[in-house]
DNA sequence: AATTCTAACTGACAAATGTCATCGTTTTTA
DNA sequence: TAAAAACGATGACATTTGTCAGTTAGAATT
């Protein structure tokens, strides 16, 4: 009786925020025998672009960015991963390499799960692969959206939506201060711009009054204002 | 006996394109009672953005754009779906409204398939529902492709990017130009970009040479230069 | 065949963004 | 704690891209 009860997968609570809550008590005890919990130090890789994956990662706690090198030079961060959310399944599904790279933002703790479990469980239980379908659905609905964005704003607008859509993803501190503490360079990595174009945006911003900074600490302080550049009324 | 044989699902050739190929003569003889094939013309609508979809449309002849029209009135184009593709699969499995817009590129033949049915099928066949999951798992996959180029490269990349795609995807005529014929403004539409820059990225390519061009119609010349600039070797 | 309409194309200019260089500050490491 | 590395910030400048205005060519319609 080495394990603690939260450490079972039938106990976490992580578990409560994918898509493994479809899976039965019994299948998660079998999963939970098979997972090996990890921690990962900030800016220690989780896996990289091209790694042939063996089983999926359960983010328990902190948060990694999924990114991709573009032939530039730039890594493009295209998700940030909090707990609960699961690193890996795509590529276990189509048992192909992954196509991105998973980097910590800060300290976690993360649970592998080895494949076979999974694939198991997606070939017999429908109600799990039910649930990764709608997720899936879901992610793709949401990518379409980074497209068009991507593609029809302008950085000053993606800057304005990166920083709301981190307030609203990570929550504030007591002070009001975004919850996820970035550098410039990875929120131009996230918006896909150079980290000079962003951190003149940000001291525009500031400038404005919309946003106030404490070292890499950013705060919204207009709301509204931040929104109407978003969508474009300027 | 008033339907051809070859209008019968299982007849179907387009079928072997898609994740229908999943189900089992039986499943599909029930999908064919209950579809409904329908030509659409050139420019007509299939669906719009925000309608509630009670089914999908299977594509049997033509292409079709799946598109978004941004804050700025610019209609990004997401995707050109062909001959064997599912519109709508996505709205039907989230039973959301759609968040994509299709509008037919040329004169086409659809048929439309009830949701009732494939939500049968989907939680009663596993087969097929692995199917859409491969399916969806590799769309994802290249939905970050096109996220990191939307907001890596540049116009002159993606415009080439652009023309490897299509000459890839829809072949080439006789005489070698790209089987699919595209205003400038929806090429722009598709990279992301205003048509005038599209226009004058293209002539550029004409007159280094790389392209040709006759009226709307674009033959590539020069593979290997349109290559070296798509991976950014100026 | 004349007219109308749409799309291709071009020029001129403004605005946005990328690149390079530099410097002070903060964070990390030895 | 000192040295090294990483990061934030800013200026200067080149390049890319967007916008507006207008002309030409071709397709569709009458």
């Amino acid at each position: 009786m080495s394990e603690h009860t939260e450490q079972r997968c039938e106990n976490c609570i992580v578990r409560r925020l994918n898509t493994l809550k479809a899976l039965t008590k019994e299948e998660l005890k079998n999963i939970s025998d098979s997972k090996e919990t990890k921690t990962v130090k900030k800016g220690d890789p989780i896996f990289n672009e091209g790694d042939r994956l063996n089983g999926v990662f359960c983010v328990r706690e902190g948060v990694s960015k999924l990114s991709k090198m573009s032939d530039n030079g730039k890594d493009q961060i295209v998700k940030l991963a909090k707990r609960g959310e699961l690193l890996g399944q795509r590529s276990v599904i189509t048992e192909q390499s992954t196509n991105l790279s998973a980097v910590a933002l800060s300290d976690m703790t993360v649970c592998y799960i080895p494949k076979s479990h999974l694939k198991d469980n997606i070939s017999n239980n429908i109600k799990f692969t039910n649930a990764i379908l709608q997720q899936m659905a879901n992610e793709l609905k949401f990518a379409d959206d980074v497209i068009v964005n991507m593609a029809q704003k302008n950085v000053k607008q993606r800057i304005a939506e990166t920083l709301q859509y981190l307030e609203h993803t990570f929550g504030k501190d007591e002070e009001g201060y975004i919850k996820m503490i970035l550098t410039r360079e990875d929120i131009a990595n996230v918006v896909g711009t150079a980290k000079e174009a962003c951190i003149r945006q940000l001291t525009k911003f500031k400038k404005a009054g919309w946003i106030s900074t404490d070292g890499k600490r950013i705060k919204i302080v207009d709301h509204k204002a931040l929104y109407n550049t978003i969508e474009g009324f300027e």
